[in-house]
DNA sequence: GACGGTTGTCCATTACAAGAGACAACCGCA
DNA sequence: TGCGGTTGTCTCTTGTAATGGACAACCGTC
């Protein structure tokens, strides 16, 4: 009887936690995208400071079921066929992403421009659909890729519905640091929020990359906030008559997208 | 007692088995994707025949973890970001769909023309990834969509490996009837598979669509199998020699893709 | 307003999986 | 050949989540 009140009253819950496999799942996964390419099962283990007993048959069950694959040399894992049908049908099946890819090929064909498709996920700035335009440019394949949010024209938008604190509160002390090492100031970033919010588009100069323009407008959902935007990437010595068309065309691109009802 | 010994002896098992929440999910995601659109919980739990209770933890545990999302009126749900973005990763890291992908940008890039990259996946036809051409196409949105095989001519190619009867036995005979409703007779195809095979590309008219040709050619892997296929969406009017012309670049960048161990 | 039909929530039970840890089979390297 | 460092498999224990089932709140319809 004592023992089942003690038991039961126990003010502390004890040290060992047990992780639902389905959480330890998503560890895995998280994980792996952050990693971006294949990685041991005991290294990863240690990765993701999980028992390897559980990683193990995880990984087992998690292969077997298509989630994720064998990939690389040495037994190394990474994510299965499974895992992009189910995105595909995400991507399908979600009217803002929809018609987004369905413009932003548009607009990339009308133009010649390269244009990509941007939201936040996760509190994280996604690149979530590029089409490559028909300038000899790098063609990276970012897509999908999480970068941080102070780096891009998209990334001002995106964040202009929120106060400073929220904005303060999601962006960390690393995410101003640019590629090339150069720092951006938080005051500047919150003031270029405030702009772009203002100009209902936003362009920055030689960020992400020193040949690159990004010219972003926003894409409103019902309650009026930014939802997603669509973005430009063009090169740094476009003319400026060029880049005032490419924000008209943009904004209203990114208007006609805007808390649309009339989806299908 | 008696219970207890029959309950312990019992020779074989109980009916009742209990499902892992792991193929629970599986079993969930894979309901979705071939209901192809959001659907209640309580009826979800009927298609896949499990319990009700376990079905409304797992939608919440999947919905709280991003895998899930509200998806259109009545708390109806759907394939989630996370799904993207790990399908992203997917695509990205697999060599054969990252550098496939790329070859699909340039090649839309340098002929203008749409151009896609199909696979096998599941023993299903899958376009992996397209880019629009420049000219004013119909842009379907079908990249991932899962299409009959005998309806492409990149069907034709990923079929040439098999035998007639494994042919037979991957598809069915709806799938033989058109969009418009005409019928492929099997022999037809099966002849057609076996031409492609030997001409080392594929081309068909108006079948999809009664104003498209596909070209199609032939992605191998190391054994000299079909991996995938790249391919060519152009108008019914495409003059001849314009055709031929695109055959060439296909079949080239198709074989320069094929078993190539200097991937990065 | 009593009814069969829903949908969604909440328990109690117990089968099963998450985790700890031992173990063998490998590496190098000294 | 022994010795720390791996990786991968296997056991056993025990916490926990999958399940059955009760329940309330809704429908409509008779």
């Amino acid at each position: 009887m004592q023992e089942r009140l003690a038991t039961k009253a126990k003010p502390t819950p004890p040290a060992v936690t047990r992780e639902r496999s389905l959480d330890r799942m998503s560890q895995v996964l998280d994980f792996l995208h952050a990693h971006r390419r294949p990685i041991g099962t005991a290294e990863l283990a240690r990765s993701i400071d999980a028992p390897r007993s559980t990683v193990y048959n995880l990984v087992k069950s998690l292969t077997d079921l298509g989630i994720l694959e064998a990939a690389g040399e040495d037994g190394r894992i990474y994510f299965g066929h499974k895992l992009y049908l189910w995105g595909l049908d995400y991507m399908r099946e979600n009217p803002l992403v929809r018609r987004g890819r369905e413009a932003v090929d548009r607009l990339s064909q009308e133009t010649g421009e390269t244009a990509e498709l941007c939201m936040l996920q996760s509190g994280r700035y996604t690149i979530v659909h590029m089409c490559p335009g028909l300038r000899p440019f790098r063609i990276s394949s970012a897509v999908g890729l999480q970068i941080p949010l102070p780096w891009t024209a998209s990334g001002r938008l995106l964040l202009s519905d929120l106060s400073r604190d929220e904005v303060d509160a999601l962006i960390g002390e690393e995410d101003f640091v640019l590629p090339d090492g150069r720092a951006i100031a938080r005051a500047d970033f919150h003031a270029a929020i405030a702009e772009a919010r203002q100009a209902g588009h936003c362009i920055t100069s030689g960020l992400v990359d020193v040949f690159t323009k990004c010219i972003a407008a926003p894409i409103f959902d019902v309650d009026g906030k930014v939802a997603a935007t669509l973005c430009f990437v063009v090169s740094m010595e476009t003319a400026p008559e060029r880049v005032a068309e490419l924000v008209d065309v943009l904004v209203a691109r990114a208007r006609a997208l805007s808390s649309g009802p009339d989806a299908d």
